[in-house]
DNA sequence: TTGGTTGTCGAATAAATATTCGCCTACCTT
DNA sequence: AAGGTAGGCGAATATTTATTCGACAACCAA
């Protein structure tokens, strides 16, 4: 944890970060290239943090913070099940779709053999609410009965791997596609 | 490509490979680890493939030959587009299950930055038939209309990520839950 | 203004890893 | 069996990359 050095720098070294694992991979994250990218030198970024491993846990879980804050808005809140999961659906596929990048990283570090058990258990956790509301809408016949971890990586699955080939492709969604794409995600579910 | 070594070692490299990208990720894949795994010496390696890079783009071309394969077994034609899709969605499905780590390999090789655009553009020529069937289907008004590169990313990458988090979670699929899996598959796509 | 303190830099060093190469073994061929 | 050849080995070397550290700059307090 740095200890409240330059702020702007870390949100900095945060972003080069991101950029540079999505260009070359984890194995291609030079430390030396993201300090050149972030405009610091390559001592300074050890004045943030301590090693590489630390640097990628750290965005790792801001990443997921901010994941989560976007899911959790209370505006999404409905009366209606399905109204929750549609504007919740809407506001996960928007943020990939406009940070990839954050997406990518998320997802390629949390199968990338280099992330701890506890770091995976305290992401976890933060998604807790999203497990209940499912689980609720199974009680109440709304949704398919499968196991509530099957239920969301289908749908985070799905979601993922459309943003990854919109933006792969430079593909641009035509009218009324992304409405396509939501019916999709609730004929999957629904009962 | 090896001139016609012993084809057994170049199995048992291909293997290593695989099993070690997934363990460690790109970034840990020491050519001497494959070695070792693969019951050989380091300089044999390089008997086999000049260089890592070759290594990796050799194992995944192998590997997605082998998905086509599984996925356009004739034995999975039928009169019907449902019992033909709801063939070759099963086939994946087990293939991803019984062998996670070439299906993670796939993807994040893929998603990795590292593989050249000439790689990726012979393999997806491979899955040509694929996007024939589904616009015919599309023609028919059997299934909803939209781009089949996003029709294709949706099914996938449901099918991943549920495979994904089977495996990590050593989650077992309980009696009638792959069929779930199925229809929730089927009514993401269905008209 | 000056001495001190904090933050920064990047060349120098250490560590990790890829790749080479001379030697060795096993197996042919006559 | 003797000589020859192909394939294999892994310690030695080259290369790449992480990390340290002594010198410098900016700022501040007295």
């Amino acid at each position: 944890m740095p200890k409240l050095k330059d702020e702007q720098k870390l949100a900095a070294i945060q972003t080069a970060t991101l950029r540079l694992v999505i260009r070359t991979g984890f194995s291609g994250l030079k430390i030396a290239d993201v300090a050149r990218e972030a405009g610091i030198g390559t001592g300074t970024m050890y004045v943030y943090y301590s090693d590489k491993e630390q640097l990628i846990e750290d965005v790792y879980l801001t990443t997921k913070k901010e994941i989560a804050a976007v899911l959790f808005d209370p505006a999404h809140l409905s009366d209606t099940f399905q109204e929750t999961f549609k504007r919740m659906w809407l506001a996960y596929f928007g943020f990939c779709l406009q940070q990839p990048e954050k997406m990518l990283f998320v997802e390629q570090f949390l199968y990338s053999g280099l992330i701890s058990e506890d770091l995976i258990a305290e992401t976890e956790a933060m998604f807790i609410p999203l497990d209940n509301l499912l689980i609720q809408a199974q009680e109440q016949g709304l949704i398919k009965k499968v196991s509530v971890e099957i239920a969301k990586a289908f749908i985070q699955g799905a979601i993922h791997e459309v943003v990854k080939v919109i933006t792969k492709k430079e593909y641009r969604l035509i009218q009324g596609e992304l409405e396509k794409c939501f019916e999709m995600a609730w004929g999957s579910i629904k009962i």
